[in-house]
DNA sequence: CAGCGCAGTATCGTATCCAAGAATGAAGCG
DNA sequence: CGCTTCATTCTTGGATACGATACTGCGCTG
């Protein structure tokens, strides 16, 4: 997006993003600029810029002379970004299909078939010692770190898809669609995902790459739109049990 | 010292912004914001964030400790941003089909049907006295005002059906892509558009009118891209004969 | 007892100041 | 005569100072 920027203030209005996300400053919240530059020790200059940067994301809002105070999204807004993200992801599988090289499509399948195997054997561990899934901490444990791979995994397939439609236009507009409010929402339902949406996620996946390991444009886009919008019922679905009253 | 406006850093951004479209500030110039700060005005530091805002939006470029520099779009860039455009445009217009109101929609038929009235008049008197389109003051003159007043009625129709979309983060989304480097190359071709190019987007615009009116998303999807899609080869074109070296 | 007004305080926005890094130009060297 | 290197200067980024404004709590009055 903005490679050159300087740095400081980009890092600030991630620390301030990333404690927004992980809960440290909830929805509601009115964030001091004054109290934000004693916390990392900054002036409050490059906390101001930061914090204008947020609000120019749509995470904070900022009145007149009063403290910004941090937004919490409806359900509508997570569906309305879901619903653009689909738009643009689907674009860019398209045009992916077209551009990416050999050599990307093998490292996105050699990841992808990796990660399914491991997703596969870790069932099978889970499904032959169903005690042991809840009682077992080595096993317990090894599914929280297929949970934090998988978000990894995630991540780099929907990038490398993006990055090989070969216009950067798009992925400087789905780095900023997605990197709004919309991690928040990605991240705390990614822990809560159940085995079985992990697999449907896995062949949806699936999907998308046999698609363009086909190089059909058409047939990449709708895979990747179907399953852009099937994430966001899931997300959607989780996110009303987590904020019922909001 | 001027604390009445809110956004203040907005206004300057908005305004460094026009002068760099209007050719004011060239691409390549090197923003110094000490003579920003002198021109207009004010002083340092609100510069520095309005010049951080045009950096986010990909307008100017900043480098560490270096001036700001007038980004030039290459036709890449145009061509990258209109295949974006006509993605979201086209799904605003798809959920505009289902969402618009019948009001917005006889106020859109009504703006569209009196201007496609005005060409079509406009036209008649230029094809019935072909020397006067160029000598005559008068005649010359209200093409301009055509000219002129197409730009705002061609902004207003995309604007209505955007927001009659239903989805205020497309709503958003759309602005942003629209406000960058797009509106510099939308603005000088808009000079450059003779009567056929006008006809064609009067046409394409009944098209996308007529689907809305109908109720049919699809239609009116694949009527708005197409309309993106050839108003981005026209803007290409035009822009290539403008700057050839870049 | 409640509503209004005023003063105090807190917080933001803008201006000014200082240090750090890059561009520029001159001087020395090959 | 050209290239490299160093010093000066210019510009930016961050810190701080100051003025303005909105919130808060208390007292006064109806």
């Amino acid at each position: 997006m903005t490679p050159d920027a300087p740095k400081l203030i980009e890092e600030l209005a991630d620390r301030i993003h990333s404690k927004i996300l992980s809960g440290d400053y909830p929805p509601g919240t009115r964030l001091k600029q004054e109290l934000l530059a004693q916390e990392f020790d900054v002036s409050r200059t490059p906390i101001r810029e930061a914090l204008s940067r947020l609000e120019a994301k749509g995470i904070v809002s900022q009145a007149q002379r009063r403290s910004a105070v941090v937004k919490s999204p409806s359900s509508r807004d997570i569906s309305e970004m879901y619903q653009v993200r689909a738009e643009l992801e689907g674009l860019a599988a398209q045009l992916s299909a077209r551009w990416i090289t050999d050599p990307q499509l093998e490292e996105l399948r050699s990841a992808h078939d990796a990660f399914a195997e491991a997703v596969r054997s870790l069932r099978a561990a889970r499904t032959s010692d169903v005690h042991a899934a809840t009682a077992n901490p080595s096993v317990s444990a090894s599914f929280e770190e297929a949970s934090r791979q998988w978000l990894e995994m995630n991540a780099r397939f929907h990038r490398t898809i993006c990055e090989s439609s070969n216009n950067r236009f798009l992925v400087r507009t789905l780095q900023d669609v997605t990197s709004g409010y919309a991690r928040s929402v990605m991240l705390s339902s990614a822990t809560g995902m159940n085995s079985y949406r992990i697999e449907t996620t896995i062949a949806q996946h699936e999907r998308i790459l046999r698609a363009l390991e086909e190089r059909e444009p058409g047939k990449a886009r709708r895979a990747m739109i179907e399953h852009i919008l099937g994430a966001s019922e899931f997300v959607i679905a989780s996110f009303a049990n987590l904020e019922p009253q909001s």
